[in-house]
DNA sequence: GTCTATAGGTGGATAGAC
DNA sequence: GTCTATCCACCTATAGAC
Protein backbone atom coordinates (compact mmCIF):
# COMPACT_ATOMS: atom_id res chain seq x y z
CA UNK A 1 0.00 0.00 0.00
CA UNK A 2 1.07 3.59 -0.49
CA UNK A 3 3.26 4.58 2.09
CA UNK A 4 3.78 8.26 2.87
CA UNK A 5 5.03 8.40 6.25
CA UNK A 6 9.05 7.65 7.00
CA UNK A 7 10.26 5.19 9.21
CA UNK A 8 13.85 5.81 9.13
CA UNK A 9 13.86 4.54 13.14
CA UNK A 10 17.22 2.93 12.75
CA UNK A 11 18.22 5.65 10.30
CA UNK A 12 20.95 8.15 10.84
CA UNK A 13 20.27 11.04 13.06
CA UNK A 14 19.15 13.55 10.90
CA UNK A 15 16.35 11.32 9.34
CA UNK A 16 15.12 10.39 12.78
CA UNK A 17 14.94 14.19 13.83
CA UNK A 18 12.79 14.80 10.68
CA UNK A 19 10.46 11.40 11.43
CA UNK A 20 9.97 13.35 14.74
CA UNK A 21 9.20 16.99 13.77
CA UNK A 22 7.37 15.77 10.47
CA UNK A 23 4.82 13.87 13.10
CA UNK A 24 4.61 16.96 15.40
CA UNK A 25 3.83 19.00 12.50
CA UNK A 26 1.66 17.30 10.91
CA UNK A 27 -0.49 17.24 13.53
CA UNK A 28 0.30 20.76 15.44
CA UNK A 29 1.02 22.70 13.05
CA UNK A 30 4.64 24.66 12.23
CA UNK A 31 3.35 27.20 15.14
CA UNK A 32 2.53 24.40 16.94
CA UNK A 33 5.70 22.76 18.16
CA UNK A 34 9.28 23.81 19.33
CA UNK A 35 12.73 22.29 19.31
CA UNK A 36 11.93 21.14 23.00
CA UNK A 37 9.60 19.38 21.83
CA UNK A 38 11.77 17.32 19.70
CA UNK A 39 14.36 16.87 22.27
CA UNK A 40 12.20 15.53 24.66
CA UNK A 41 11.06 12.99 22.27
CA UNK A 42 14.14 12.02 20.76
CA UNK A 43 16.14 12.34 24.36
CA UNK A 44 18.75 14.98 22.62
CA UNK A 45 19.20 18.59 23.48
CA UNK A 46 18.16 21.31 21.74
CA UNK A 47 21.83 22.74 20.75
CA UNK A 48 22.01 18.84 19.03
CA UNK A 49 19.19 19.51 17.20
CA UNK A 50 20.52 22.81 15.97
CA UNK A 51 24.26 21.26 14.89
CA UNK A 52 21.85 19.16 12.65
CA UNK A 53 19.13 21.95 11.41
CA UNK A 54 20.64 25.35 11.94
CA UNK A 55 17.31 27.13 11.92
CA UNK A 56 13.36 26.44 12.21
CA UNK A 57 12.62 27.67 8.78
CA UNK A 58 15.71 25.40 7.49
CA UNK A 59 14.43 22.53 9.51
CA UNK A 60 10.49 23.05 7.67
CA UNK A 61 12.05 23.13 4.26
CA UNK A 62 13.99 20.02 4.65
CA UNK A 63 10.95 18.31 5.65
CA UNK A 64 8.76 19.52 3.29
CA UNK A 65 11.51 18.56 0.65
CA UNK A 66 11.51 15.06 1.83
CA UNK A 67 8.26 14.88 2.11
CA UNK A 68 7.00 15.50 -1.40
CA UNK A 69 9.94 13.27 -2.37
CA UNK A 70 8.40 10.32 -0.07
CA UNK A 71 4.54 11.33 -1.72
CA UNK A 72 6.13 11.28 -5.75
CA UNK A 73 7.70 8.36 -4.98
CA UNK A 74 4.01 6.91 -3.50
CA UNK A 75 2.78 8.34 -7.10
CA UNK A 76 5.22 6.80 -8.81
CA UNK A 77 4.65 3.21 -7.17
CA UNK A 78 0.91 3.62 -8.09
CA UNK A 79 2.12 4.52 -11.88
CA UNK A 80 3.80 0.84 -11.69
CA UNK A 81 0.77 -0.89 -11.10
CA UNK A 82 -0.83 -0.28 -14.25
CA UNK A 83 -4.32 -0.28 -12.68
CA UNK A 84 -6.78 1.79 -14.73
CA UNK A 85 -7.35 5.30 -14.03
CA UNK A 86 -10.34 4.87 -11.90
CA UNK A 87 -8.25 2.30 -9.55
CA UNK A 88 -4.80 5.07 -9.29
CA UNK A 89 -7.50 7.32 -8.31
CA UNK A 90 -8.82 5.07 -5.45
CA UNK A 91 -5.27 4.56 -4.47
CA UNK A 92 -4.24 7.90 -4.72
CA UNK A 93 -6.96 8.84 -2.39
CA UNK A 94 -5.83 5.60 -0.05
CA UNK A 95 -2.25 8.12 0.68
CA UNK A 96 -4.55 10.58 2.24
CA UNK A 97 -6.75 8.22 4.28
CA UNK A 98 -3.60 6.28 5.60
CA UNK A 99 -2.06 9.76 6.89
CA UNK A 100 -5.17 10.46 8.65
CA UNK A 101 -5.60 7.12 10.30
CA UNK A 102 -2.55 7.86 12.00
CA UNK A 103 -4.22 10.93 13.21
CA UNK A 104 -1.86 13.06 10.81
CA UNK A 105 -3.49 15.94 8.78
CA UNK A 106 -1.24 15.90 5.12
CA UNK A 107 1.43 18.11 5.86
CA UNK A 108 0.72 20.50 3.07
CA UNK A 109 -2.71 21.16 4.09
CA UNK A 110 -1.44 21.86 7.53
CA UNK A 111 0.89 24.61 6.27
CA UNK A 112 -1.51 25.59 3.27
CA UNK A 113 -3.70 26.86 6.37
CA UNK A 114 -0.20 28.44 8.34
CA UNK A 115 0.78 29.91 4.82
CA UNK A 116 0.85 33.22 5.67
CA UNK A 117 3.11 32.68 9.10
CA UNK A 118 5.59 30.40 7.34
CA UNK A 119 9.24 31.25 5.98
CA UNK A 120 9.65 31.71 2.55
CA UNK A 121 11.74 28.42 1.51
CA UNK A 122 8.93 26.62 3.27
CA UNK A 123 6.08 28.53 1.35
CA UNK A 124 7.74 27.30 -1.87
CA UNK A 125 7.91 23.62 -0.91
CA UNK A 126 4.38 23.56 -0.25
CA UNK A 127 2.95 25.02 -3.49
CA UNK A 128 5.58 22.84 -5.39
CA UNK A 129 4.04 19.96 -3.41
CA UNK A 130 0.45 21.08 -4.91
CA UNK A 131 1.92 21.73 -8.62
CA UNK A 132 3.45 18.21 -8.44
CA UNK A 133 0.01 16.69 -7.46
CA UNK A 134 -1.63 18.95 -10.15
CA UNK A 135 0.92 17.33 -12.77
CA UNK A 136 0.08 13.88 -11.64
CA UNK A 137 -3.50 14.01 -11.73
CA UNK A 138 -3.90 15.74 -15.02
CA UNK A 139 -1.55 13.37 -16.52
CA UNK A 140 -4.19 9.76 -14.93
CA UNK A 141 -7.31 12.01 -15.73
CA UNK A 142 -6.04 12.63 -19.40
CA UNK A 143 -5.35 9.41 -19.72
CA UNK A 144 -8.63 7.65 -17.71
CA UNK A 145 -10.62 10.17 -20.30
CA UNK A 146 -9.44 8.71 -23.09
CA UNK A 147 -9.63 5.01 -22.14
CA UNK A 148 -12.88 5.48 -20.75
CA UNK A 149 -12.05 4.96 -17.12
CA UNK A 150 -13.19 8.10 -15.91
CA UNK A 151 -15.67 10.47 -16.88
CA UNK A 152 -15.70 14.01 -16.53
CA UNK A 153 -16.54 17.37 -17.87
CA UNK A 154 -14.04 20.66 -18.22
CA UNK A 155 -10.31 21.15 -17.82
CA UNK A 156 -8.69 17.98 -16.21
CA UNK A 157 -6.60 20.90 -14.23
CA UNK A 158 -9.51 22.25 -12.67
CA UNK A 159 -10.34 18.64 -11.50
CA UNK A 160 -7.69 18.01 -10.56
CA UNK A 161 -7.21 20.95 -8.13
CA UNK A 162 -10.75 20.53 -7.11
CA UNK A 163 -9.91 16.64 -6.01
CA UNK A 164 -6.69 17.84 -3.88
CA UNK A 165 -8.19 20.54 -2.32
CA UNK A 166 -11.34 19.02 -1.52
CA UNK A 167 -9.16 16.11 -0.03
CA UNK A 168 -7.48 18.26 2.11
CA UNK A 169 -10.74 19.54 2.96
CA UNK A 170 -12.39 16.91 4.14
CA UNK A 171 -9.49 15.36 5.78
CA UNK A 172 -9.23 18.30 7.94
CA UNK A 173 -12.60 18.02 8.82
CA UNK A 174 -12.86 14.36 9.56
CA UNK A 175 -9.33 15.22 12.46
CA UNK A 176 -11.12 17.79 13.93
CA UNK A 177 -14.20 15.02 14.62
CA UNK A 178 -11.51 12.26 14.60
CA UNK A 179 -13.73 10.35 12.52
CA UNK A 180 -12.15 8.73 9.41
CA UNK A 181 -15.20 7.66 8.08
CA UNK A 182 -16.03 10.95 7.24
CA UNK A 183 -13.10 11.61 5.14
CA UNK A 184 -13.69 7.93 3.91
CA UNK A 185 -17.58 8.64 2.83
CA UNK A 186 -16.93 12.30 1.27
CA UNK A 187 -13.81 10.99 -0.81
CA UNK A 188 -15.75 8.10 -2.16
CA UNK A 189 -18.36 11.02 -3.36
CA UNK A 190 -15.89 13.22 -4.48
CA UNK A 191 -14.16 10.39 -7.37
CA UNK A 192 -18.18 8.91 -8.19
CA UNK A 193 -19.38 12.68 -8.69
CA UNK A 194 -16.56 14.78 -9.90
CA UNK A 195 -14.09 12.30 -11.79
CA UNK A 196 -16.35 8.67 -11.76
CA UNK A 197 -16.22 5.73 -13.49
CA UNK A 198 -19.29 5.61 -15.54
CA UNK A 199 -20.72 2.97 -13.73
CA UNK A 200 -20.14 4.83 -10.32
CA UNK A 201 -21.42 8.13 -12.11
CA UNK A 202 -25.11 6.86 -13.15
CA UNK A 203 -25.25 5.18 -9.60
CA UNK A 204 -24.90 8.65 -8.15
CA UNK A 205 -27.55 9.78 -10.66
CA UNK A 206 -30.21 7.36 -9.38
CA UNK A 207 -32.14 8.79 -6.81
CA UNK B 1 -25.23 39.94 -0.38
CA UNK B 2 -23.63 37.88 2.80
CA UNK B 3 -21.46 39.43 4.80
CA UNK B 4 -19.69 37.60 7.86
CA UNK B 5 -17.00 40.03 9.35
CA UNK B 6 -18.09 42.14 11.73
CA UNK B 7 -17.18 45.96 11.27
CA UNK B 8 -17.86 47.67 14.62
CA UNK B 9 -15.68 49.97 14.13
CA UNK B 10 -17.29 52.37 16.31
CA UNK B 11 -18.25 49.94 18.24
CA UNK B 12 -17.80 49.42 22.54
CA UNK B 13 -14.04 48.46 22.93
CA UNK B 14 -14.10 45.11 23.33
CA UNK B 15 -16.39 44.70 19.43
CA UNK B 16 -12.80 46.18 18.26
CA UNK B 17 -10.49 43.79 19.89
CA UNK B 18 -12.71 40.91 18.64
CA UNK B 19 -12.49 42.83 14.90
CA UNK B 20 -8.77 42.87 15.29
CA UNK B 21 -8.10 39.43 16.94
CA UNK B 22 -9.93 38.13 14.43
CA UNK B 23 -8.33 39.08 10.89
CA UNK B 24 -5.17 38.28 12.66
CA UNK B 25 -6.87 34.92 13.01
CA UNK B 26 -7.73 34.21 9.77
CA UNK B 27 -4.97 35.29 8.19
CA UNK B 28 -2.16 33.65 10.82
CA UNK B 29 -4.12 31.00 12.84
CA UNK B 30 -4.75 30.58 16.86
CA UNK B 31 -1.01 29.83 16.87
CA UNK B 32 0.29 32.81 14.91
CA UNK B 33 -0.78 35.91 16.57
CA UNK B 34 -0.59 37.17 20.08
CA UNK B 35 -1.75 39.86 22.07
CA UNK B 36 1.30 42.09 21.78
CA UNK B 37 -0.25 41.84 17.92
CA UNK B 38 -3.14 43.29 18.62
CA UNK B 39 -1.69 45.60 21.05
CA UNK B 40 0.10 47.29 18.36
CA UNK B 41 -2.80 47.99 15.68
CA UNK B 42 -4.88 49.35 18.29
CA UNK B 43 -2.95 51.10 20.20
CA UNK B 44 -3.83 49.86 23.06
CA UNK B 45 -1.80 47.83 25.75
CA UNK B 46 -1.54 44.22 25.98
CA UNK B 47 -2.70 44.57 29.97
CA UNK B 48 -5.69 46.52 28.51
CA UNK B 49 -6.42 43.72 26.04
CA UNK B 50 -6.20 41.26 29.17
CA UNK B 51 -8.83 43.67 31.46
CA UNK B 52 -11.50 42.78 28.36
CA UNK B 53 -10.32 39.08 27.81
CA UNK B 54 -8.78 37.73 30.57
CA UNK B 55 -7.21 34.80 28.47
CA UNK B 56 -6.60 34.15 25.17
CA UNK B 57 -8.65 30.75 25.13
CA UNK B 58 -11.30 33.10 26.23
CA UNK B 59 -10.77 35.49 23.84
CA UNK B 60 -10.91 32.46 21.22
CA UNK B 61 -14.03 31.58 22.47
CA UNK B 62 -15.80 34.81 22.76
CA UNK B 63 -14.45 35.46 18.78
CA UNK B 64 -15.78 31.79 18.17
CA UNK B 65 -18.91 32.31 19.41
CA UNK B 66 -19.43 35.94 17.78
CA UNK B 67 -18.45 34.09 14.62
CA UNK B 68 -20.67 31.51 14.54
CA UNK B 69 -23.59 34.17 15.07
CA UNK B 70 -22.90 36.03 12.47
CA UNK B 71 -22.28 33.12 10.12
CA UNK B 72 -25.64 32.27 11.04
CA UNK B 73 -27.09 35.56 10.71
CA UNK B 74 -26.09 35.46 7.01
CA UNK B 75 -27.07 32.11 6.68
CA UNK B 76 -30.65 33.48 8.00
CA UNK B 77 -31.18 36.43 5.36
CA UNK B 78 -30.27 33.52 2.42
CA UNK B 79 -33.56 32.18 3.83
CA UNK B 80 -35.41 35.33 3.68
CA UNK B 81 -34.60 35.98 0.24
CA UNK B 82 -36.71 33.02 -0.51
CA UNK B 83 -34.73 32.22 -3.16
CA UNK B 84 -34.52 28.84 -5.05
CA UNK B 85 -32.34 25.83 -3.57
CA UNK B 86 -29.86 26.35 -6.26
CA UNK B 87 -29.67 29.95 -5.51
CA UNK B 88 -29.28 29.27 -2.12
CA UNK B 89 -26.20 26.85 -2.86
CA UNK B 90 -24.88 29.63 -4.86
CA UNK B 91 -25.19 32.54 -1.98
CA UNK B 92 -23.63 29.94 0.49
CA UNK B 93 -20.81 29.67 -1.58
CA UNK B 94 -20.65 33.51 -1.70
CA UNK B 95 -20.08 33.92 1.72
CA UNK B 96 -16.63 32.13 1.57
CA UNK B 97 -15.69 33.78 -1.61
CA UNK B 98 -15.91 37.18 0.51
CA UNK B 99 -14.18 35.92 3.33
CA UNK B 100 -11.38 34.80 0.89
CA UNK B 101 -11.57 38.04 -1.04
CA UNK B 102 -10.84 39.90 1.86
CA UNK B 103 -7.50 37.79 1.98
CA UNK B 104 -8.58 35.77 5.04
CA UNK B 105 -9.60 31.88 5.46
CA UNK B 106 -12.80 30.68 6.97
CA UNK B 107 -11.86 31.25 10.76
CA UNK B 108 -13.35 27.92 11.54
CA UNK B 109 -11.41 25.77 8.55
CA UNK B 110 -8.31 27.58 10.37
CA UNK B 111 -8.82 26.19 13.28
CA UNK B 112 -9.82 23.05 12.05
CA UNK B 113 -6.30 22.56 11.14
CA UNK B 114 -4.80 24.24 14.21
CA UNK B 115 -7.28 21.77 16.43
CA UNK B 116 -4.64 19.35 18.18
CA UNK B 117 -3.26 22.92 19.87
CA UNK B 118 -6.89 23.97 20.96
CA UNK B 119 -7.71 25.32 24.59
CA UNK B 120 -11.24 22.99 24.55
CA UNK B 121 -13.87 26.01 25.29
CA UNK B 122 -12.35 26.97 21.82
CA UNK B 123 -12.14 23.39 20.25
CA UNK B 124 -16.25 22.99 20.96
CA UNK B 125 -16.88 26.42 18.96
CA UNK B 126 -15.41 24.84 16.11
CA UNK B 127 -17.35 21.85 15.89
CA UNK B 128 -20.45 23.72 16.73
CA UNK B 129 -20.16 25.66 14.22
CA UNK B 130 -19.33 22.98 11.82
CA UNK B 131 -22.37 21.32 13.09
CA UNK B 132 -24.61 24.29 12.19
CA UNK B 133 -23.02 24.32 9.06
CA UNK B 134 -24.53 20.96 8.40
CA UNK B 135 -28.13 21.59 9.90
CA UNK B 136 -28.63 24.42 7.58
CA UNK B 137 -27.23 22.55 4.31
CA UNK B 138 -29.16 19.08 5.22
CA UNK B 139 -32.62 21.42 5.18
CA UNK B 140 -31.48 23.49 2.01
CA UNK B 141 -31.04 19.66 0.37
CA UNK B 142 -33.98 18.20 1.14
CA UNK B 143 -35.63 20.91 0.01
CA UNK B 144 -34.29 21.28 -2.91
CA UNK B 145 -34.41 17.87 -3.83
CA UNK B 146 -38.36 18.39 -3.66
CA UNK B 147 -39.02 21.14 -5.52
CA UNK B 148 -36.16 19.70 -7.96
CA UNK B 149 -33.83 22.56 -7.72
CA UNK B 150 -31.39 20.21 -6.92
CA UNK B 151 -30.75 16.63 -7.81
CA UNK B 152 -28.43 14.49 -5.63
CA UNK B 153 -27.66 11.12 -4.88
CA UNK B 154 -27.17 9.31 -1.42
CA UNK B 155 -28.11 10.70 1.96
CA UNK B 156 -27.81 14.78 2.39
CA UNK B 157 -25.87 14.93 5.61
CA UNK B 158 -23.14 13.55 3.36
CA UNK B 159 -23.38 15.77 0.87
CA UNK B 160 -23.49 18.53 3.08
CA UNK B 161 -20.24 17.28 5.08
CA UNK B 162 -18.87 17.35 1.49
CA UNK B 163 -19.76 20.83 0.01
CA UNK B 164 -18.58 22.12 3.68
CA UNK B 165 -15.15 20.14 3.40
CA UNK B 166 -14.41 20.92 -0.06
CA UNK B 167 -15.29 24.18 0.23
CA UNK B 168 -12.84 24.89 3.31
CA UNK B 169 -10.29 23.08 1.33
CA UNK B 170 -10.38 24.94 -1.56
CA UNK B 171 -10.25 28.54 0.15
CA UNK B 172 -7.09 26.95 1.73
CA UNK B 173 -5.93 26.35 -1.29
CA UNK B 174 -6.79 29.08 -3.44
CA UNK B 175 -5.27 31.57 -0.30
CA UNK B 176 -1.65 29.78 -0.51
CA UNK B 177 -1.99 30.34 -4.33
CA UNK B 178 -3.33 33.77 -3.64
CA UNK B 179 -5.72 33.35 -6.39
CA UNK B 180 -9.72 33.77 -5.60
CA UNK B 181 -10.62 32.45 -9.23
CA UNK B 182 -8.87 28.96 -8.22
CA UNK B 183 -11.48 29.02 -5.80
CA UNK B 184 -14.62 29.95 -7.60
CA UNK B 185 -13.66 27.57 -10.07
CA UNK B 186 -13.83 24.59 -7.52
CA UNK B 187 -16.52 25.74 -5.89
CA UNK B 188 -18.37 25.97 -9.29
CA UNK B 189 -17.72 22.31 -10.20
CA UNK B 190 -18.63 21.30 -6.75
CA UNK B 191 -21.70 22.90 -6.39
CA UNK B 192 -22.86 21.12 -10.27
CA UNK B 193 -21.31 17.77 -9.34
CA UNK B 194 -22.17 17.19 -6.31
CA UNK B 195 -25.64 19.08 -5.83
CA UNK B 196 -25.97 20.87 -8.66
CA UNK B 197 -29.26 21.75 -10.84
CA UNK B 198 -30.57 19.12 -13.39
CA UNK B 199 -29.25 21.39 -15.62
CA UNK B 200 -26.16 22.07 -14.81
CA UNK B 201 -25.53 18.40 -14.30
CA UNK B 202 -26.54 17.55 -17.60
CA UNK B 203 -24.03 20.27 -19.15
CA UNK B 204 -21.21 18.83 -16.89
CA UNK B 205 -21.49 15.55 -18.12
CA UNK B 206 -21.82 16.61 -22.09
CA UNK B 207 -18.22 15.81 -22.96
C1' DG C 1 28.18 14.96 17.53
C1' DT C 2 26.53 15.91 21.85
C1' DC C 3 26.66 18.33 25.91
C1' DT C 4 26.03 22.56 29.54
C1' DA C 5 25.17 27.13 29.83
C1' DT C 6 23.28 31.12 28.36
C1' DA C 7 22.00 34.93 25.45
C1' DG C 8 18.26 37.81 23.73
C1' DG C 9 13.70 37.89 22.64
C1' DT C 10 8.66 37.08 23.01
C1' DG C 11 4.79 34.52 24.94
C1' DG C 12 0.57 35.03 28.18
C1' DA C 13 -0.59 37.00 32.35
C1' DT C 14 -0.75 39.92 36.90
C1' DA C 15 -0.16 43.91 40.44
C1' DG C 16 -1.17 48.18 41.46
C1' DA C 17 -1.21 53.34 40.32
C1' DC C 18 -4.11 56.61 38.03
C1' DG D 1 -10.58 51.23 31.66
C1' DT D 2 -6.05 52.12 30.76
C1' DC D 3 -1.55 52.57 32.07
C1' DT D 4 3.61 51.17 33.70
C1' DA D 5 6.19 47.74 35.42
C1' DT D 6 7.15 43.23 36.03
C1' DC D 7 6.98 37.95 36.36
C1' DC D 8 8.10 33.64 34.64
C1' DA D 9 7.88 30.28 31.17
C1' DC D 10 9.21 29.35 26.73
C1' DC D 11 11.14 30.43 22.22
C1' DT D 12 15.10 30.19 18.61
C1' DA D 13 19.78 30.29 18.50
C1' DT D 14 24.90 30.43 19.83
C1' DA D 15 29.46 29.68 22.45
C1' DG D 16 32.52 26.66 23.87
C1' DA D 17 33.87 22.33 26.58
C1' DC D 18 34.19 17.41 25.89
Amino acid sequence: MAQVTATARNGDTAQRILDIAERLMQVRGYNGFSYADIAETMRLTKASLHYHFPSKSELGRRLMERYTENFLAALGRIDATGADAHEKLQRYVSIYAEVLANKRMCLCGMLAAEYATLPKSVKAEVTRFFDANETWLVGLLQEGKRSKDVSFGGSAIEIARTITASLEGAMMLARAYDDAERFNRAAQRLLADIAGSPSARARQLTT
